[in-house]
DNA sequence: CCCTGATTCGC
DNA sequence: GCGAATCAGG
């Protein structure tokens, strides 16, 4: 596969959409991550800037005073660094504001410049599954699970970690499922048989 | 272990 | 120019 002027429009928008290299090299197909990531650079759109969703680590490496570093210094051959331009002429987007697919009525996002426990308690709770219109069986099931939870943070959340939320997102005693979700599907099994039940599970319940 | 992007360097 | 290997971090 080689980059074509359609591969790299498509490389440049899904980069400009936040996607990572490894879902825009799936995307693409026939390239790995390493391929779309190289070639971004070499396009020199490295810096994602604007509505960043993915976060990003910049390490400094401090600099070797004097002296020979006491345990074992590479060679360092002689590595001509050419001089920084001033700054790159970034188009600088104030807020690009993507398109977040999901309403998300999560806990109001406070602006909280404080980094103390937040615990907000006794906040509303989240819609949990209400036992009277959840099969025993998969209620018992995801009772079980829900003991063996992985209990995951936000971050570590794949695509095949359940993402069922358990807890109360106000309070530290919330988490996430994240044990190995069904092919495709966003849970575990267990929390897949409370997530999605077909209509006729549900029969009315009276009012 | 899953993931992320960054960098290097032989091709 | 390309991208696997490697690195570095969450």
């Amino acid at each position: 596969m080689s980059w074509t002027d359609e591969r790299v429009e498509t490389l440049k928008r899904m980069w400009a959409e936040g996607q990572s290299a490894s879902q825009i090299a799936k995307e693409l197909g026939g390239v790995t991550r390493n391929a779309v990531i190289g070639k971004v650079h070499r396009l020199g759109l490295s810096n994602r800037v604007g509505g960043n969703g993915g976060r990003e680590e910049a390490e400094e490496e401090a600099a070797p005073a004097v002296g020979a570093a006491p345990a074992s210094p590479p060679p360092a051959p002689p590595r001509p660094e050419p001089a920084r331009p001033a700054e790159p002429p970034r188009a600088a987007e104030p807020r690009p504001a993507p398109e977040r697919p999901a309403p998300a009525p999560a806990a109001p996002a406070a602006p909280v410049p404080i980094r103390k426990p937040v615990v907000t308690a006794g906040q509303p709770l989240p819609p949990q599954p209400s036992a009277n219109e959840i099969s025993p069986e998969a209620l018992a099931s995801v009772r079980e699970v829900e003991k063996r939870a992985r209990r995951l943070t936000l971050m570590e959340l794949t695509e095949r970690t359940c993402k069922w939320p358990i807890g109360d997102p106000a309070t530290d005693d919330f988490w996430f499922c994240g044990l190995p979700s069904s092919a495709g599907k966003p849970y575990c099994e267990a929390h897949v048989g409370v997530a999605f039940q077909p209509m006729s599970a549900r029969r009315d319940r009276r009012r």
